[in-house]
DNA sequence: AAACTTTAGTCAAGCGCTTGTCTTAAATTA
DNA sequence: TAATTTAAGACAAGCGCTTGACTAAAGTTT
């Protein structure tokens, strides 16, 4: 079986505890003991066991990470950033994937405590009282990343409320008045809800009126904003724009106007959300606000880090701006 | 600190070992005392310590990830196949990425290795030679996805050569004979060289011939696709077609063809090759080799389970099939 | 009733490391 | 030169669990 220190021990006729201070750069050894456990080790071509390390130092180096779904872009880029900065640290990331169903979390959350992560980044769906419970009672050292809830808990996000306020006011900085709005699925505190607040909010403070059939549900996928658009064409309320919670609808619906004879911007102006790849693709390419998957997942680990090494259990909240990237599927109109 | 078997039993009146095997349901107790037992933990909280459980059974319900890029959809998706079928075994997922770097590779799986994961997937770039011996040496079951170069490993991936045929043949087929590719980086047994491969051989089967300069080299994404048939417009050799090795190079060659004034398919028609979303957005939707992400992912899982409980050092090695889906980017003219 | 099985446990070793304490010989100091 | 410090290592316990071997009492068989 594999080579244990032990082995290198009886080899060089010393003891155990004499390899291990050695091989973990504990001074306290000749050169020569030194040099000869090295060539040992290396000879017998140890690999040291982190299992039973950890069974004694507690100390797993290993964070896990409860995500909602790895096919997902956004998610996937968020992940990336985490490992990112996990890697800088000398930690590796366990992946559970949940497809925000509650139960799925909860055992989750579980499993990983039986793991003996030394953290737990938690990026899912909304969470759950009975996810913060568990979280909180298991005291493992947590943060929120990408999820607008999370009281007890430090958390990073951006906010989606003022970034969605952005486009819109974007829009009517353009002279637009008669804004729809293709929302997300709209469940209490997620970002769906989120962003269907912040053009609220935008109009109000604008003075135009909020009528709620210019706003029709999707669900973030780019076949959603197609139907949603369609929806809205057929109401007609003669709209100059829409705002669509997604890239992914923001196409959907450039589709849809251009399928129904108009044109974009020149008809109606369409902005997105997040800066996907797809807007890129689209025609005419979709102004839409940017979000920094990346930098979230990178900032949730370095805060993450902070928690584990000072325990500072401050319900700490942070938020990363977006940006408003400007392209062709908005046109002013005064 | 965390309750342990040692607080229950002694709770309990029992030994350790009476405790462990009620709790991973050996018969070995009265209904009274497994009734006990199991209220005693529960009350204590009791979560098992799969650190020292994996300590002594050299098992850790764990398997490793060697990844090129999360952030990537590609991968992301393969990452998600692969994570859903292990977590149907049972075994957690734990992910590094090494952004096809040789060194990051080795390092992590020395990492895993330490970690004493149950199995090894690798999903990184081409594999170098220093990894598949270490890999071997370790002796830790594995098996390679998504990669053409796994000779003494099992592996699945899909047959490059042969779709990227397809594509060039069903080009043919609608009438073209002047084909230009945007290739993406052709380095040496990896997915770039075989597609320029499989276009190369589907011109030949049909008489049709090789021109060096009408394959330009980008990198798989959709800034390098505009440059590329900017370039082929340029030389312009009165091309009707172009298989491009990625969508994203498609939706750019699309880009770059309606910019200079001509129109798609009209004058160029354009395959593509991923099936990425970016396909549904651009104008027209582009025609394309549909890669089964997911699947590659759910295969290597299902084969590295086999591997595992099974043994059988078999470098086998499976294909998935792609499929073309077609679209509006591509014309007959004949 | 003696011999054998079962049941319901106990006991102890061991997985591969780390780490605090102790020991001995050499090096340094007064 | 005797006393003290330091260097180099040995010893042993322990992390939390599993598991094979053993035991004592109860139940079953003939």
């Amino acid at each position: 079986m594999a080579v244990t220190l032990k082995d290198i021990a009886e080899k060089v006729g010393v003891t155990e505890s004499t390899v291990s201070r050695v091989l973990n750069g504990i001074p306290k050894a000749s050169e020569k003991t030194q040099k000869k456990i090295f060539k040992v080790a290396a000879e017998l071509g140890y690999n040291p066991n982190q299992i039973a390390r950890s069974l004694v130092t507690k100390e797993t180096k290993t964070i896990g990470l409860i995500i909602s779904d790895l096919a997902n872009t956004y998610f996937a880029r968020v992940a990336s950033g985490i490992e990112k900065i996990a890697s800088k640290y000398g930690y590796s990331l366990v992946i559970s994937t949940t497809g925000g169903q509650e139960n799925a979390e909860l055992k989750y959350i579980n499993l990983l405590q039986e793991k003996r992560v030394d953290g737990l980044l938690f990026a899912s769906g909304k969470m759950p009282v009975s996810c913060r419970k568990l979280l909180i009672k298991s005291e493992i050292p947590t943060v929120v990343v990408a999820r607008e809830v999370a009281e007890e808990l430090p958390s990073v996000h951006i906010d989606n409320v003022k970034e969605s306020y952005r486009a819109v006011e974007y829009l009517i900085k353009a002279g637009h008045t008669k804004i729809a709005m293709i929302s997300g699925s709209a469940v209490d505190k997620e970002s769906g809800a989120y962003r269907i607040q912040g053009y609220k909010k935008a109009l109000n403070d604008n003075n135009l009126e909020i009528k709620e059939d210019l706003i029709v549900e999707g669900n973030f996928k780019l076949a959603s904003g197609i139907r949603a658009m369609n929806k809205l064409l057929q109401i007609n309320k003669n709209i100059t724009a829409v705002f669509a919670a997604s890239d992914e609808m923001g196409v959907g619906a450039i589709k849809a106007i251009k399928k129904a004879g108009l044109k974009v911007p020149h008809d109606i102006s369409v902005i997105g959300f997040d800066n996907n790849i797809i807007s890129l693709a689209s025609e005419p390419e979709l102004t839409t606000i940017s979000q920094p998957e990346e930098k979230l997942g990178q900032q949730a680990m370095e805060m993450l880090y902070k928690v584990i090494k000072e325990q500072p259990l401050t319900a700490h909240k942070i938020y990363l701006p977006c940006q408003l990237i400007k392209r062709n599927s908005v046109q002013s109109i005064i």
